[in-house]
DNA sequence: TATAAAAAAGCAACAAAGTTGCAAAATTTT
DNA sequence: AAAATTTTGCAACTTTGTTGCTTTTTTATA
């Protein structure tokens, strides 16, 4: 089992207390997190700025992934797939619940293929399914 | 061919300036308009606010709709598909170019069906490809 | 393990994006 | 044409995100 720690050395990351707390949080956490909610959860004990850039590092690295969403808020999850830096491999669905508003990462659900009109190129395509989540569809 | 006017009227909103100005906007543009964008076409006629609210009364009564992208900068089209107050049919998959940044709403490309997970339920999918467009390929 | 070099955090100030309440102006109804 | 309704513009404010710089922390080096 993967740390922490292991998975900020292996991207060759300086192990410091904001990026251990907010990665442990992505890890806990089984869907997206928004910034805002980042800076909740980790209980005001960071500046505005540090979780921004320590965001910003992730995605770079290729340690998360953003998610876009109808609502215009950034979410990100971890990349669960072979990313790298610079090069994501997000190939899956997301889904976001109209209740509880949560993201989810639907990683065995891949994203289908999609014949586009002539003249267009894709290199990637995003697919975002909005409903109701499996907790709140029972509850 | 239906009048900026006739749109308006069909929908129960008053005719005003403002409103002719920016349906006017869409029905001129291909692609996609960022708040931004219509802020500068609109010649800084408007104030910010009444853009805000023309946008959004647009969204309501189903004139034109949001389109999420992985910038995470609102954009919005023209709904060619039967939209009406509150229900929005916009099925189609939506194109981001990498190269001009421009959103062009493929509307004869549908979303294709997904099979979820079992306990998700989805009412609607959103399909954005992200490359680069016609135009720019050619250039 | 102490020290130097490098990286990151925190602070302050700022810029951009979006919202709300209210008075003035325009539109629609009568 | 006047009254009622709706919309606009203004001002003030909140939220979100950015940038430069100094201090602190981390890592590399001796």
């Amino acid at each position: 089992m993967e740390s922490v720690k292991d998975i900020l050395k292996k991207n060759n990351l300086s192990v410091t207390a904001s990026r251990e707390k907010i990665l442990g949080l992505f890890l806990d956490e089984r869907g997206a997190l928004a910034h805002g909610d980042i800076e909740k959860k980790a209980g005001e004990k960071f500046d505005r700025v540090t979780v921004y850039r320590t965001l910003q590092t992730f995605v770079d690295k290729g340690i998360i992934h953003s998610i876009p969403t109808a609502d215009n808020s950034v979410r990100y999850a971890l990349c669960k797939d072979n990313c790298s830096e610079g090069h994501h491999h997000d190939h899956h669905v997301h889904f976001v619940c109209n209740n509880c508003q949560t993201t989810y990462c639907l990683d065995d659900v891949v994203t289908p293929a999609i014949k586009l009109p002539d003249g267009y190129i894709s290199n990637h395509i995003e697919v975002v399914a909005e409903g109701i989540c499996q907790s709140c569809a029972s509850a």
